[in-house]
Formats: structure tokens, sequence, C-alpha cells
DNA sequence: TGTACATCAGTGAACGCGCGTTCACTGATGTAC
DNA sequence: TGTACATCAGTGAACGCGCGTTCACTGATGTAC
């Protein structure tokens, strides 16, 4: 049963959505490639069709999911006057550091997904997450302050980490100490909104 | 070959020992039950001697490595006037978001170690490590501003997403984007100076 | 445009390996008297 | 304090399972003429 060059690609996005999907709320090692499969509505085997290994997948949905973020970004903050793009900062930022967020099973920010496993992954897996957080930085600064683009990417750095460790500490802590997970939450927000991205 | 209580209460220690420094080289996964009691000096099958599962070992780790993070921060940062204590708070700060730390197979905070990992694991891991997090932000806020304890633990729990966060993205992109990674720690650290711990 | 054949994405069973866990056994320690 | 026996932390081989990967096979698609 051969099927459509086109078919055979769709499918193949369809494997790296399912394991994307499932990488970020079970993490690499706990998906097995029979359960991705399954998830993208294929057989097991027909895997190595489209992937040497399972690493070479892990490259493949890390690169796809960094430079996804980078876009999704550049699309909610671009266009407009300097002002209304540091106003659509600030709105992605109290999305991003939320409860909302923090109690989804699969972030949908993939460097929260996946930033932790990074040191221990692949080169190319590492190379595509290092490009896809660079432009998203370039992105979270040029929304920030157009006019200072060397100290907004500095300053871009910072909240971003903030927000990183942020989502991880609460997350951690969500389910055994709940007020300490939203005080976490609330002290990161407020010290975000004094980066200089809107409302102030 | 019986063993006396203290000796296996001892080879106890020493298999947490060795998982702690295994499971945050490589991850819980990745370590098997025969690689650290290897890493112990214990045959493979003792393991059971001592825990009922290698879940259940990793909340012993994860409890024992939060617990002592607590302690030695409280350690570093405790007597002398407020101002000293914010200055060793400060070192910390600095020994922390560091190169060394990036480039250390092995962090020494746990919490950086595990974080990531913590929302997938089981509820007395959980619980284990919301205690260890909980006692070091309370002694982080201590040293930061006695005089004012309600919004120094908020300024803690903020300092320490940033240091958080920034090492997980700088260790992310050390390999591939060296430069990236140096700017991220850089600007995490210029804005940990102006959390108020010391310096200035 | 038709025909003949090579290609290749699919299927699902099988392979081999390594994992967490169990087991029978050992013999010094710990305990009861 | 000595003696007799139960305990239990060790050992290392074995178990069963599930993993990533391979394989023989299928048949519609794509291509050459």
């Amino acid at each position: 049963m051969r099927i459509t060059r086109q078919q055979a690609e769709q499918n193949r996005r369809k494997v790296v959505e399912a394991a994307d999907t499932l990488f970020r709320e079970k993490g690499f090692e706990a998906v097995t490639v029979a359960d991705l499969m399954r998830a993208a509505g294929l057989s097991h085997g027909g895997f190595y069709n489209h992937f040497d290994s399972k690493a070479a997948l892990e490259a493949a949905v890390v690169g796809q999911a960094c430079a996804g973020a980078a876009e999704r970004l550049a699309a909610r903050t671009q266009g407009g006057a300097p002002s209304a793009r540091r106003d659509a900062l600030a709105r992605y930022i109290e999305s991003y550091v939320s409860s909302a967020m923090r109690d989804a099973p699969a972030p949908f920010c993939a460097m929260l997904a996946y930033g932790a496993d990074i040191p221990r992954s692949a080169p190319p897996t590492r190379a595509a997450f290092a490009a896809g957080l660079g432009a998203y930085l370039d992105r979270f600064a040029a929304a920030l302050a157009p006019e200072d683009p060397e100290s907004a990417h500095a300053r871009a750095a910072r909240a971003f980490s903030t927000m990183i460790g942020a989502l991880i500490l609460a997350r951690a802590t969500a389910s055994a100490d709940p007020t300490l997970s939203d005080e976490i939450l609330a002290a990161a927000r407020d010290g975000l909104d004094e980066t200089g991205a809107g409302e102030g």
C-alpha cells in the first residue's frame, strides 16, 4: 500500500506533532516509539521510514518546537507602535507566568518543556534549541525596546530566565504546596512588570 | 555474610549518595539500579534490602538533597550583622550564576538538578522537594532582609526563579552557542545585583 | 496517453538486549537464655 | 560470660517484560519508454 508523497510527508508531520505533545508531557525517555506512532495513527514499525532513530526524532521535534515558539512570539508582538508591542509582550508574559500555564500537563512553551533535558541530548538537538532560543530572545528584545536593542537583549534574557525559573518551581510545588507555588508565580509576575514590558 | 547494623546503615547512605550524584548528572531514568549499586560498591541485587523500589530511592534522594541545599545555604549565610549576611548571600548568588556552575556535569544545587523532573515524579518525591524549597527560600529571605520578612520572601522567590532559569538556559546553550550562554549568565547576574543582595 | 516495472511508505511480527525485580543461598551479627 | 539459634544484609544468577530496531512482505504510486 504505497502512499502519495504528500500523504507520506503529512504522516511524518503527524509523527513529529504527536511526539512533541507526548515528549512535553512525559519527557523523552518515558515515551516509547510504539506510543508515539499509535498517537500518530500509524503502526509501530513504520517509524523508521521517517527517522533513523528515536534520537533523530528528538532533534526534529525540538527544532520545530523551538522555531515555532519564536514565530508565535513574533506573531503576537509584531506591528504597531512600540508601546503597542510592549503591551502585547506584557500580555504574553502574563499568560506565561500564570496558573493556567503551571497547571497544563504540557507547557505551550518549548523552551520550558525541553530546556532542562537539552544538556543531556545529542548535539543536533542542542543546536536546534540554541537557534530557537536565540531567535526567541531577539523577538522578545525587539518587542521590549526596539530603540535600544543592546540593553533590551540583556533585559530579555533576564526576564525570560525569571519566567522559565518561576514556572519550573511553580510546577514542581503545585501539588504539594499550592500556596508556595502561587507565591512564586506572583513574585515573578511582580518583578516582570518592572522590566519595562508595558503596564508599569 | 551478615553485617553490622551501622555498616548496613552506612551502605544505605552510600547508595543514596551515589544515586544523587548519578541522578543529577544523567537524570532518573537514565541511571539503572545496577549502575548506582556499582557506584556504591555493592552488588546489584542488594538494592532491595534498602529500598522497596527505584521510585522509593528517588524520593529519598530528592528529600535528602533538597534538605541539604537549604542547610548549606543556611550555613553560608548565618550569623553576623545583617549586612554581612547580605554580602554572604551575594557571594552565594555569584557562585551560583557562574560559568563554573554551568559547566559542572552535576549541579551542586538540588533544586536546579531535579526541579524540572519533579512534576512527573511520585507524590512523596514532590512533597520532599516542596519542603526543601520552602526551607531554602526561608533562608534566602532571612539573609536578604531579616527586618522585612514578608517582602523579602517574595524577592527571594523571584531572585531564585531568575537563578534557576538562567542556569537552565545557560546550560542548554553552552555547547551550541557559548556567546548566548554567557550573555544569559551575565544578564541574570546584573539583575540579581539589584535585588538588594549586597554589593549594589 | 498506455503499459511495465521499480520504488517505497506502509504493516505487524520478530529479535535481542537491558531493565527492574525476585530468588535461593551464605554466614556473621544480634539475641535469648 | 557462653552457647544455640534466628535474623538479615549481603551475593549473583535468573526471570519476565518492554524497549528500540529490524525484517519480510504488500500493493498503490511514481517513472521510463
